[in-house]
DNA sequence: ATATCTTTATCAAAAAAAATTATCGATGAC
DNA sequence: GTCATCGATAATTTTTTTTGATAAAGATAT
């Protein structure tokens, strides 16, 4: 049994096709055939069903498979336990950042953490909060900077910040005289929304619940960027709510439409998180501490009423 | 990165001689060193410095070690984790044996056992309790029979059953003519003890010490077998104590100078061991379950004051 | 029903990797 | 200084892995 014959084993697993696995571990078909036949023999089980469409794995073959993933897991932890040993901070790291974090955050700490890490190689991918966790848990990204608290066991959160809601008030708004507003006068009805997906919507839902309970109400606009929805409400469309950081680069028209919230704002928590199996924790920390130096100017909230970012049945 | 090199690694980091390593990996030196080597390589660390005698692990090369040992454990477990799913009991099991429960228990239970599970290729090693404690932990075996509690927090006891103390006392002995004896009766000064290693000589020293605080004095006599220390004792030197099951094949005159201890008497808390990371389940369930079918019909205490076979300071 | 496409299995040849034998060189004991 | 021990190295053999071509099986469309 071998490191390859267990990879190729999990390639198949995930793509359930055995040519696209091929693929994806860089060998011809014909090879991860037979080297995932070398191991059913060696195990004396089959640990593919090739009848189905597609392709399903057997009861052994799943128990195969988990341990698999526990073998591979183990093995590629190897190398950043010397990195780790070395003081060494390098190599490849995939994070994954949820939209309505990315244009914020990203540009405050992105050239600061490259220069003072050139050796690694940061891979940056846009998901969604949902995505993240599938992602974490695969072990496809490494990290991640989301919403939180994410509620689930096998993943780590380290906070990074507190980032209070403000609210977008436009002429004409009934809150719109208000030099603050409070949490209990909004009214999910006006407020505009982000489209599915968005764990920042669910948070403004989840902080109008608190209020409302009566959500059967259809929104009838969403958008995917809060450009769209700072327009549309200036518009006269209806309010709307938008994270701390991204009112900083509104231009001073639009800045005369914010209200912040009274003493405790709510606000969401955005941390750095990754899967409980710590690969690469080295590299966690040192983006932690990172970010950490950045947003110190930035944000200094502390008074604050956490909302969760999680969508609530 | 293969299984091989890890394996390799592991034998090197245990016998300290690259030689040796590879005649208990059934290579050649030179395989294991070009092995090695890559694997250092690769990882751009080294991990053993061979300049020292014998020979040492770097740093790195410790905790490179240590995950090796992860994972080559996980990946022995996978024929096991295939073995349990399809419910077969078979392969390779090596099981240890403290000297004084091996000539007793084993023949008790070892027909029984092999008729049942053909599959099974019993290894029986005669161990003593450190040793056993060791190679559980090295897993070089992958159970064992051993008087308990070992109060280790990485090995897992299952009890098997509760062996009671007896008395062999010869004639003209201050004790000859009890018809049963008390705990406190007993002077360390003239028992007959096993030679050191043996735990049943720390559990009756265990047992008297609970008595006198005393135990500076030396003993003269000790003996690694119980057949020679019934014959001294006969010859007058002094008492002994016997395992409950060791007084069953005694003959009638012997059995005369047997003595029990007034309920609840002093007993050996005999169990099943094995290394917490509990490879090869099934077959340890499979057994406990024959070894508590014959033991069932051999000893049925339950009212006993255990002692513990562990050698305190 | 036939043709077409997709997908996995099989085979022989080539390439790569691992293991072996023989030998060397360094180190330490005597 | 000689010998013995032990790991490294080189050349060769053996084994394993990969590949490209192709066959076979199953699904889908015409």
């Amino acid at each position: 049994m071998t490191i390859t014959q267990l990879k190729y084993t999990l390639a198949v697993a995930e793509h359930k096709n055995f040519t696209v696995a091929a693929e994806n571990c860089f060998v011809t078909q014909p090879t991860l055939s037979m080297q995932i036949q070398k191991l059913e023999d060696e195990l004396d089980a089959k640990i593919f069903n090739r009848s189905k469409k597609p392709i399903q794995l057997t009861p052994v073959g799943e128990k195969i498979v988990e341990q698999a993933k526990v073998i591979v897991d183990e093995s590629n932890r190897i190398i950043d336990i010397v990195h780790q040993q070395k003081g060494y901070i390098g190599g490849e790291f995939k994070l994954g950042i949820i939209p309505t974090v990315m244009p914020t955050l990203l540009p405050m700490f992105l050239k600061v953490f490259t220069r003072k890490y050139p050796k690694v190689q940061l891979i940056i991918e846009e998901l969604t909060t949902e995505e993240i966790i599938r992602k974490l848990t695969d072990g496809h990204i490494d990290a991640a900077l989301a919403a939180t608290p994410l509620e689930n066991e096998s993943i780590k959160e380290r906070v990074l910040y507190y980032e209070p809601f403000v609210g977008l008030i436009p002429q004409g708004h009934r809150l719109y005289d208000n030099n603050k507003i409070k949490t209990d006068q909004l009214e999910i009805e006006d407020i505009l929304l982000l489209e599915d997906g968005h764990c920042f919507k669910d948070s403004v839902l989840n902080l109008c619940r608190a209020n409302k309970k009566d959500t059967s109400k259809h929104f009838q606009l969403q958008s995917g960027s809060f450009d769209t929805l700072i327009k549309l409400s200036k518009d006269g469309l209806g309010m709307t709510l938008l994270p701390y950081l991204n009112t900083l680069d509104l231009n001073e028209n639009d800045k005369s439409y914010l209200r912040e919230f009274v003493t405790p704002p709510p606000a969401r928590e955005v941390s750095l998180i990754y899967h409980k199996s710590q690969l690469k924790m080295q590299l966690i920390e040192a983006l932690k501490t990172t970010i950490d130096g950045v947003v110190r100017g930035a944000i200094a909230f502390s008074d604050v009423e956490i909302v969760s970012p999680i969508q609530k049945k």
